[in-house]
DNA sequence: TATTGTTATACTCTATAACTATA
DNA sequence: TATAGTTATAGAGTATAACAATA
């Protein structure tokens, strides 16, 4: 198949599109909203970031994201400290609640798509990691 | 490669939630949002559905997706009819300002994908056209 | 002045539960 | 009774604009 398909983009798309769409109707019913796990995930990552460094890793304005910290915080899930070095600068850090609910929600967010995955071929695994290389590329350029 | 990372899950989930935040950050701002604006692509697609019909495609309840269709109505962009086959369904299809909306949509949020695939290898797009096939699978499974 | 962050307001999207109408 | 749809209510997530504090 030298030729592919001039469709990839709505092809890709519709696959992205359809996939999450399936991740959010897998994903349990916790306490927590898809926007305030993925910053508790990110915390877990990387220890303690600014209000600026969580809104752009995820792509919405400071404003929007200080009201998903706000709810955390109401939880109990993370903690606001100012930075020493810079008055005008908050670090959002987890709180051991809020650590255990990132490594829960990261083990059943994929328990459902591991379960797939186990049933491809080796080449088709192979297949989805490099694509999956591709698309954070495309993502992030 | 034969050994794909025992992380492909989380590696796969990782990268279509980061491409699927730059698709919410690229695109345009017109007055109807993802939801409403999905529901006009599947009519364009499919024709007029009914409600359930809808509902089941977008994995929402029938109530979320009423509400969806209720905003279209107000703004004119799809119509709501009575099923003569079936009083109790209501076929719901576009109007001609919904259509163009559809197609406008669709054309507008694929340019960027499409500017960014174009920078690929034919392998790398084969890659990805294949990836898209298996994701719509595991998708719908 | 520029940067960092917060809050008020408003909108989309979604779910649940109670309800009506039709089969 | 079962199915199809609507509405009321509530909550998450987001944006914009106005604002305060710090650099």
């Amino acid at each position: 198949m030298r030729e592919t398909s001039h469709e990839l983009g709505a092809d890709l798309q519709a696959a992205v599109a359809r996939i999450y769409s399936r991740f959010r109707s897998e994903r349990s019913d916790g306490e927590l909203g898809d926007a305030a796990v993925g910053v508790l995930i990110a915390l877990a990552k990387s220890g303690a970031l600014t209000l600026t460094e969580l809104s752009e890793r995820a792509r919405v304005t400071t404003g929007s994201m200080s009201q998903t910290v706000n709810r955390l915080v109401a939880g109990g899930y993370v903690e606001r400290d100012r930075d020493p070095a810079d008055g005008r600068r908050m670090l959002i850090g987890a709180t051991p609640a809020g650590a255990e609910i990132a490594a829960a929600a990261r083990a059943h967010r994929r328990s459902w798509l591991d379960a797939r995955l186990a049933e491809l071929t080796p080449a088709e695994r192979a297949t989805l990691a490099e694509a999956s290389a591709l698309i954070r590329r495309i993502a992030d350029s």
